[in-house]
DNA sequence: TTGTAGGCGTTATCAC
DNA sequence: GTGATAACGCCTACAA
């Protein structure tokens, strides 16, 4: 079978101890010595059994994500930074997403079940009862990815959803002069699209728009529907200051593409706008007026936060609060406008 | 500590071994007894330990996929494929991706070393001499991803680049009618760009077309990177039957908005076609005639093959090619040449 | 049907 | 500095 550490002793005519000596470099051991047991073990092709080194030091070195789903452009950053964060501190990344109905919460019970994971990241999109529930039963650490869960007993890493909705709603009204914003987001149940939707009526409220609930469209994020959706809606939004604010930038691409497809000018007589700044806003024509969120951030923070939480299990908990930052481009009219005035 | 199986063992009364009957459910035990154990087990909240478990069975339910980078919705569906077929086959998927100068290669080998891993997919998608060397150390099961690697030896599952780009280029020469193809790719050295290539030189000889190496660019495979050479060169590309072929679809999107850009007319003045088929072809205007590469499903059989093998080490080589598919769309001007012949 | 005991490959704690 | 040896928590003949 494979080799152990007992065939390396063997071959260097030492003790197991002696071996496990030089592996894990603590102690110290006679240079030639050392020197016999190095090339007893390259000579074997010798790899310390993961398993057995996992029994004692209860450690494993993996840390996992648990995402909602891993479509598109926004999952896959957050994927990347995950990664490459873990990396840096020696750590492996388990990746796990629902789908299929699956939601991530009964996926992370199937995870943590029989796992070897130290920790793991949790991605919560949607607000649920379970979820508090849930987490109690988490035995290994975790660090919270997004979730505007009340308890602050948890680690957790989340965007300032809100205040970058804010800024977009008073780019779009105050600087771009919209009169009428028509809001398409995600689910209702959905925690980002909650933020936005507060920031938008708070807006319009701050500039004595009236708020109409048929302007406020609930989709799923999706590139296709919101096309299918404004092909339908497009006439009812048409206007010189009216504006789409997406709660994602597919969906505002969506848009800005069924607008280019029934012959209605974006921005000059539609303006959209989106959210996140994915790599679809730079490609859109007009190019999306859009919101950053630091993608690649949010998940190599959470890493770094658990990574830190597992070798230090009693730390009070951190919560780490990103901003997003408002990006102007051309959907939203704004340049076109100045130069107007001027 | 955490509670283990003694716990359980003395709180159903029981010995050790009858708990670890009902666990596993291998063996028989009497009704009676198993509901004691279970009921225990329920109580502690018990979770066989999965190191103990591993060490005994050399099976920790965990296998990984290498990437050569995860930029880009190219690899997030490869990543979704598999992990929704890990998930299936009662495996979790360990994604690592390269990136900052470190090759999945070294990524592999570090992965390795101290892993848990019962199996590894591996896309390799440079050639160097250095992949056989290393594959041969491997010593876990794996399968190559996409990697046109002679060996017959190992499982595989690659597209067929070749064929598709052949029809990609028979498409746009013969059925659109280019008379000149500039070829923009990844690097040289790259799998993907070589297949690509060799069908681009074969179909231009094919057409009694020269081969200009003028023509072939090589460059990242970058949105980026391609709207700006696509900026500098369009001046010489442009023409009513020339056609840039892009080796990736993200590619194509900043060529043709390099396009639009400087008030060149896609398809009319310059056709311009990509690979792939990533959602980006469909959002660009005019939509990207390409070829559709089924990602999720090579992550899929990728993760199949291994968990097979894994199961049944020693089951012959399995080689799956997936076949890609041309799909016409708008930048290629054929619908419309055909418009004008009618 | 159930219990006993040995072993899986390491690391840690002792003596020497 | 080095070497026995006891854990670690589980599975599995073998015995009862």
């Amino acid at each position: 079978m494979s080799v152990s550490i007992f065939d390396v002793a063997k071959l260097a005519d030492v003790s197991i101890s002696t071996v496990s000596r030089v592996i894990n470099g603590r102690e110290v051991v006679h240079p030639r010595t050392r020197e016999r047991v190095e090339s007893a073990i390259a000579q074997l092709g010798y790899k310390p059994n993961a398993f057995a080194r996992g029994l004692m030091l209860h450690k494993s070195e993996i840390v996992g994500l648990v995402l909602p789903d891993i479509h598109g452009e926004f999952y896959s950053e957050i994927i990347r930074g995950a990664n490459q964060q873990a990396r840096k501190m020696g750590y492996n990344l388990v990746v796990s997403s629902a789908h299929d109905g699956a939601d991530s919460y009964s996926l992370l019970v199937t995870l943590e079940q029989r796992s070897l994971m130290d920790g793991v990241a949790i991605m919560i999109s949607e607000l649920t009862d379970r979820i508090e529930e849930l987490l109690a039963d988490v035995r290994i650490p975790f660090v919270i990815l997004d979730g505007d869960v009340k308890d602050q007993a948890y680690d957790s890493v989340v965007i300032d959803q809100k205040r970058g909705a804010l800024a977009m709603m008073r780019h779009v009204v105050g600087e771009c002069g919209a009169r009428r914003v028509i809001f398409v987001g995600g689910l209702e149940t959905n925690v980002d699209t909650a933020a936005r939707l507060e920031a938008y009526r708070e807006v319009l409220g701050e500039n004595g728009l009236t708020y109409d609930p048929a302007d406020v469209y609930h989709l799923d994020y999706q590139y296709d529907t919101a096309y299918r959706l404004a092909k339908q809606e497009l006439q009812r939004w048409v206007g010189a200051d009216h504006c789409v604010f997406s709660a994602n930038d597919e969906m505002a691409a969506g848009i800005v593409a069924a607008a280019g497809a029934m012959g209605v000018l974006v921005p000059s007589e539609l303006a959209v706008v989106g959210f996140d700044d994915t790599r679809i806003a730079q490609m859109t024509r007009p190019a999306l007026t859009t919101v950053r969120v630091p993608m690649s951030e949010m998940g190599a923070r959470a890493i770094e936060l658990l990574c830190d939480r597992i070798e230090e299990p009693d730390r009070p908990a951190t919560h780490i609060v990103l901003e997003p930052e408002l990006v102007v481009r051309e959907s939203c009219g704004y340049a076109a406008n100045r130069l107007k005035t001027l």
